[in-house]
DNA sequence: TAGATTGTTAATCGATTAACAATC
DNA sequence: TAGATTGTTAATCGATTAACAATC
């Protein structure tokens, strides 16, 4: 398995493989790509060249997959087997509730510290995450070796904290904001815009509700 | 234009182009789809295509697009500026980020209401929406005439709660759950996997590190 | 006019799907 | 063995990018 060498639809597939194959009963001791297709409804092909792409020992005929080895694959893959430690910075409503979200640990990825500038919100804790002034940002981000950063602030402060960010060691940025960020072309970015989610299902409907019409 | 031939990553794009330019300057009257593009770091074509694809009267050779007009354009075909009513299940710290957040007001979507099962939150309420027993779904859903559903419960419920939304008059259901719910083929479903973000993420920081070693 | 910018037609690229041979 | 299932090679489909003609 080369992990270069894989699409990115396909890479978006395989953690949705993941959490299926999870919800499977623990009698359930092998599983053939066609199943999986079926239950997630994907195209069967599709889905043997993802699997077979991840999987180290491959699937074998009229067997299918080993269920557990399959789901170790998948999550060496992915790499939610070797730790990843993260800052956050911005802890209002949305950032809180990344903190207390307890499903990163089992994707591999520690938020070690979070960061804000209210002096309400510094010092406290939220799950197991301290809260610092945004002022100690390079002292604990570096001590603390993070390599992503989670941004969870308003738009207006984003590319400067995200500048601060790379200035401390971070190499990839989760952007939560709707700002639009500039960064050197090593740096990681992936955007998570719930706007642009909200286009996709407001078109969607407007399609529908236009068909109905007719 | 023609709002259902638009293709599914150029839609992804456009409340991009939208964001960017209302950071622009009042005083910045037109702009070329090559600057959108240069300021974005995308590929000029992509975007001229995109531009002329939502805009209603196109832009103008040597002189670009009349900004204020193009944002309005680009308004319309997303639907921002039709009302969309929307209820939520599951007032954790997720549903309570997503209720008071201000920014779907001007996508055009409005939560009306909110649902949990927790009697210390029902009858309270976050932001402007009240919180409501999940008892009384049927009654304020289709009272309220809803048509958008978010879905921000654990993985275990989120398909009886899936179905309890469909016999009520949702027709799109935006799923922040990393359960995979099963529905008729007219219902729209919109997957939120913050999963999914921290794989392609996590992939790319290895990619990246592997390179460096080398 | 000259040149910047538009929109479109054609070429390329990449992902999905279909067909098929291999295997347990 | 027969048939289910695998993995691969070839065909199709769709999106991006390049080339170009049109226009203010």
């Amino acid at each position: 398995m080369d992990k270069t060498n894989i699409s990115k639809p396909s890479l978006r597939r395989l953690p949705v493989y993941l959490s299926y194959l999870k919800t499977l009963p623990p009698s359930t001791r092998t599983i053939s790509a066609t199943a999986v297709a079926a239950a997630l409804g994907l195209n069967e092909v599709q889905v043997r060249k993802d699997l077979s792409a991840a999987s180290s020992s491959g699937g074998r005929p009229k067997m299918g997959y080993a269920v557990e080895e399959l789901i170790a694959d998948l999550e060496d893959f992915l790499g939610y087997r070797s730790t990843k430690e993260a800052v956050l910075i911005g802890v209002g409503r949305l950032g809180g509730a990344l903190l207390s979200f307890k499903g990163f640990e089992e994707c591999g990825m520690r938020i070690v510290a979070a960061f804000d500038n209210d002096p309400t919100k510094i010092g406290g804790r939220i799950g197991d995450v301290h809260i610092y002034d945004i002022r100690d940002f390079p002292a604990v981000c570096q001590q603390q070796g993070a390599r992503i950063g989670i941004l969870t602030t308003s738009p207006e402060h984003a590319q400067m904290l995200c500048d601060l960010m790379l200035q401390n060691g971070i190499l990839a940025i989760w952007n939560f904001s709707t700002a639009h960020l500039e960064v050197p072309e090593n740096i990681i970015i992936h955007n998570e815009n719930l706007a642009v989610s909200l286009a996709m299902i407001s078109h969607d409907l407007e399609e529908m509700m236009g068909k109905q019409k007719q």
